[in-house]
DNA sequence: TGACACAATACGTACGAACGTATTAGTTAA
DNA sequence: TTAACTAATACGTTCGTACGTATTGTGTCA
C-alpha cells in the first residue's frame, strides 16, 4: 500500500467547515487547509464537490443515528421520556457549539436540495430512515397508552423531527436554547401526551 | 430627474433569484441579467450583496404581513379558524410555486446567519415583529376558550412559526405538499384545542 | 427665454480574489 | 515495478466590487 490517504482526514475537516458554513460557503480549498492536505488529494479522492457533500452528510447522519440509538434503546425510560431524551442530547450538543450550528440535515434541505439533485434524493431518504425508530419508539408509547392513537405513528414522528428542525432554525438566529426548550415544552405537553378525552375519535389519517 | 431608476427592478429580480436560489446561490450577474439591468447599476443603487439581501428580505417580510393580515383579520372566523387560514394561504403560494421554493426567511435563517451578523440581526426582528399578530390571536383563542391557556401566547406563537417553518424545510425535500398537511392536521388536532382536563395545571411558563 | 451647472442614474468595463476542477511530477510501500 | 497517493501548480470561470464616463432631467441666473 502507498502512502497514508488523507481521505478520512478530508472527511472530518468537510465535516467542520460545512457544518459550520453551509455547502455552498463551504470551498474546497477551505476543506483541504482544515484538513492540512493539498487541494490534489482532495480532486484524487472525490469525483466532485457534491459527491463529497454526499458523504459528509453520510457521516453526519451516521453521528446522529448513534444518538438516536443511545436515546430511543434506553429501556429504562418510557418511550415518552427515550422521545425527550433524545431531544435533550441534540441539546446538549448544540449548545456545546454556542448555538451556532444546526443540524447539517436540515441546512443541507434547505440549501442544497435546490442545487443537486443528488443530495436532495439522499436527503428524502435519510428523512426516512431517520424517522423508522421514532415511529417505533412512538408506536411503543401508544401501546402503553403514554400517547394518543389519533395519528399514525410514522405522521407524528414526521411532525416530530420536522417541528425539531424548525426550533433548530430558530435557534440560529437567536443564538440560545430558548426554541429548543420551548418546543420541548409544549410539545410533550400537548402532541405527545395521553389522549385527553375518552371519546376520542377513531384514528386520523393525515391525508 | 435622470433616466427612470432600475432600482425596483433590481429588488423584484432580486426578490426571484434569492427566493429560488437563496443568499449565496445567487449572483449579482444573475439578478442584473433577471432585471435585465446592466451590472454597474447594482453597484450605484446598493452598496454591497449583504445590504441589498436586507432590502429583499424586507420585501419578502412585507409580502408575508400582507398575508398575515389577510388571515388574521378576517373576524368572520374563529381565532383558530384564522390561524389555520394563514397556514391554507401560504400551503396555496408554496403549491403555486410546484413546492419548489420554501420560506426566505427561514431560508435565510439557516443560510445567512452565519455569514452576515447584518442579516441575522435584523431577522431576529423580523421574527419577533411576525410573532405578534399570531400571539394576540392566539391571545383571544384563550379567551374564548378555543385554545388551552396552559402556555403563554407569545410562546404558542413561536411554536407555532417554528414547526411551520420546519414543515417548509420538510415540504422542499419531498416535493409535496404531506409535509404541511401533516403539520396542519396534527398541530390543530393537539396544540390548538381546547384544554383536554378541567384539572389542568397553573399555566405553564416556558423557562 | 435660454444657456448652463448640478445631481442622479445608466452603463461598460476592469480588477483581484476565490471558485471547482484538472494536470503532472514526485513519493511511498507492498 | 507498480498502484496509490501526495504535492504543487495551473486553468478557466465566476464571484463581489469599483471606477470612469455618458446621459438625462432640473433648478438657476443672465
Amino acid at each position: 500500500m502507498p502512502k497514508e490517504s488523507l481521505r478520512e482526514k478530508l472527511l472530518d475537516a468537510g465535516f467542520r467547515v460545512m457544518y459550520g458554513k453551509g455547502y455552498l460557503g463551504a470551498g474546497i480549498r477551505d476543506i483541504a487547509a482544515e484538513a492540512n492536505a493539498p487541494l490534489g488529494s482532495f480532486t484524487n479522492h472525490f469525483r466532485s464537490k457534491e459527491d463529497f457533500a454526499v458523504e459528509v452528510l453520510e457521516r453526519f447522519f451516521a453521528e446522529t443515528k448513534k444518538v438516536v440509538e443511545q436515546a430511543l434503546q434506553d429501556t429504562s425510560l418510557s418511550p415518552c421520556a427515550r422521545l425527550r431524551r433524545y431531544l435533550d442530547l441534540i441539546t446538549n450538543r448544540l449548545e456545546s457549539r454556542g448555538f451556532t450550528c444546526g443540524c447539517m440535515i436540515g441546512d443541507f434541505s434547505l440549501e442544497s436540495a435546490p442545487h443537486s439533485e443528488k443530495l436532495r434524493a439522499r436527503l428524502a431518504g435519510i428523512f426516512a430512515e431517520w424517522r423508522a425508530p421514532f415511529a417505533a419508539c412512538i408506536a411503543e408509547a401508544q401501546a402503553t397508552g403514554e400517547i394518543g392513537s389519533a395519528f399514525e405513528p410514522e405522521d407524528l414522528a414526521e411532525f416530530l423531527l420536522a417541528s425539531w428542525e424548525g426550533a433548530i432554525l430558530r435557534m440560529k438566529v437567536e443564538r440560545n436554547a430558548a426554541p429548543l426548550e420551548r418546543f420541548k415544552a409544549i410539545a410533550f405537553a400537548t402532541v405527545f401526551q395521553p389522549p385527553a378525552t375518552s371519546h376520542r375519535p377513531t384514528r386520523n389519517r393525515v391525508q
